[in-house]
RNA sequence: GGCCGGAUACCCAAGCGGUCCAAGGGGACGGAUUGCAAAUCCGUUAUUCGCGGGUUCGAAUCCCGCUCCGGCCUCCA
């Protein structure tokens, strides 16, 4: 099988081949640490985790830097609002973006530089740039010529001349030779703080935007690597402006495949700072507020459930839909569990090494199916990463176990082959799931501690249980209903009565 | 205006030239099961994929035009 991804430079799903044979560098664009993240934010590094997972499964050696840009204006302006310094806002804000990614299953990301301690590495960057007549300096301000670059604008497909030709001329400044031009350096002003004051052969100053990223890009990844990720909002002029500085320098391909994640939408908008009456609902998108509420794998399933490139719609309806979607994956653990007599998350024997003595029709039947399913699994991942594809073929895989669990009655009358056979058919199945960053951990009990509340919900059951053999329903009926209303949901089975929270 | 995307059932969402009278999820409605529920299972809910042409033996999938929607062209993941 072989992996097909969409690049954005070509426009077209390419071959995946890396530059390096078994090794695969993988740069996304992380957070400017000025605001507190929103959910918007959790989709490229919860996409790019997946993605890793899968091409390690592959067997490709992954490295995955995620940078923080932590000297730039907004941040500078939100740390004086803040009455804080740049650097201790823009920690605090990583450290809450690092504890939100922790929380949603991204813990994979192998590099996380910074900005501000790349001072050294940008400033060659951009020596190296006017020492090529691609730059000039301007009063302490040093800007890309966007003229010595042939190829610009071939992420985006823009024509720089028709591009910039109907640029006002109030937005045009003096200092640009063209109206592209974009800054690689930009002098101290009198009124920032000395923080984000650095020296340079041009005099203080700090990085523009762009440069920081095809600095430690390279770095980090060497001059050509594999793949480049983030919001389709960066493709312009962010990414544009990368390749530029990037290949302007060393002559060579900077990123050999671009991967853009659709934007997150409420009410088929944008969210966007830009806009004041989406301001309130920014607020209750913010990572930490959702994730205070809402478990992180719900999240982290919503985002993993519909393509990488397309705009995902925001909202409770969504969210309860993925929330009774992944509940129904949650309620068949627990059922193998009580018919395997194994712990799902624990089993480690997979279909494929399941050996079948052919004493029971349900056995070759059940493997032969989780072998099938882990093929189109892998298939969807294979073209451009269809997560939803894979999702769905998951929920195939519940169906199938379920029908199985129901034709054997495995969960009240054991039997040793149906039961390996089960554990197999599990361990195909948390493998793929893992492979998306799903079911890893049991999902957290609401409400911590269970120990009383089992003891409390064994007495109910038990004097409803009585109530039901003295077939006094109305009482049994009652106990079920009003624990309900409680958020204890009572389930009768073949085999006694269980309970869950709602 | 230029450049990218998108338009699939009640809602969300895969599919990207035949195996599609179109996966999966949510919802709704029937049925099995249950004392009744819940859960689970079965069935129904698109002979059709925004509209109009074209290419092809064959198109949701390719091409052209049109209509809407979104994004980018200024800060944004």
């Amino acid at each position: 099988m072989t992996l097909r991804v969409y690049n954005t430079l070509s426009g077209e799903k390419e071959l995946f081949e890396p530059v390096i044979p078994g090794k695969v560098g993988i740069y996304l664009c992380g957070p400017t640490v000025y605001k507190p993240a929103h959910i918007g934010h959790a989709v490229g590094p919860v996409i790019f985790d997946a993605i890793k997972r899968y091409l390690t499964y592959k067997g490709y050696q992954v490295t995955w830097v995620v940078n923080v840009t932590d000297v730039e204006d907004k941040l500078i302006a939100a740390a004086r609002d803040a009455g804080k310094s740049v650097p201790e806002l823009a920690r605090e804000l990583e450290q809450q973006y690092v504890e939100c990614m922790s929380a949603l299953g991204v813990r994979s990301i192998d590099i996380m530089p910074r900005a501000s301690e790349h001072i050294a590495e940008i400033i060659a960057h951009i020596e190296r740039l006017i020492a090529r007549g691609a730059a000039y300096v301007v009063a302490g301000d040093v800007y890309f010529d966007v003229s010595r670059d042939e190829d610009y604008g071939k992420l985006t497909h823009r024509n720089p001349e028709e591009q910039f030709a109907g640029t006002r001329e109030g937005l045009v400044q003096a200092a640009k030779r063209n109206p592209g031009d974009f800054a690689l350096w930009k002098a101290a002003k009198p009124d920032e703080p000395a923080e984000v004051q650095y020296d340079s052969p041009w005099g203080r100053g700090r990085p523009g935007w762009h440069i920081e990223c095809s600095a430690m890009a390279m770095k980090y990844l060497g001059q050509t690597f594999d793949i480049h990720g983030g919001g389709m909002d960066l493709k312009f002029p962010h990414h544009e402006n990368e390749i530029a500085q990037a290949e302007t320098d060393t002559c060579k391909p900077f990123a050999k495949y671009w991967l853009h994640n659709g934007l997150t939408r409420f009410n088929t908008k944008k969210i966007s700072k830009s806009d004041p009456e989406f301001e309130k609902v920014m607020q209750s998108l913010q990572l930490t507020n959702l994730l205070a509420t809402h478990s992180p794998e719900l999240l982290r399933f919503l985002i993993l459930q519909s393509h990488y490139r397309s705009p995902i719609d925001f909202s409770d309806q969504a969210l309860a839909a993925s929330k009774t979607a992944l509940d129904s994956l949650y309620r068949l653990l627990e059922r193998i569990q009580r018919a395997s007599g194994a712990d799902p998350y624990e089993v480690s024997i997979l279909a494929e090494q399941v050996k079948d003595d052919g004493t029971h029709p349900a056995v070759a039947e059940l493997l032969g199916t989780a072998i099938r399913l882990q093929v189109r699994f892998l298939e969807a991942m294979d073209d451009d990463f269809n997560t939803a594809g894979a999702i769905g073929v998951l929920f195939d895989f519940a169906g199938h176990v379920n029908r199985f669990l129901d034709a054997t009655r495995l969960e009240t009358n054991a039997v040793e082959p149906l039961r390996t056979a089960l554990q197999g058919a599990t361990g195909t199945f948390m493998m793929l799931a893992r492979l998306l960053g799903l079911l890893i951990e049991r999902p957290q009990k609401r409400g911590g501690d269970d120990g009383d509340a089992q003891k409390l919900m064994d007495l109910f059951i038990e004097v409803r249980k009585m109530a039901r053999e003295a077939k006094q329903f109305q009482l049994a009926d009652v106990i079920r209903d009003r624990l309900a209303e409680l958020g204890f949901v009572l389930e009768d089975g073949q085999d006694g009565t269980r309970w869950r929270r709602a």
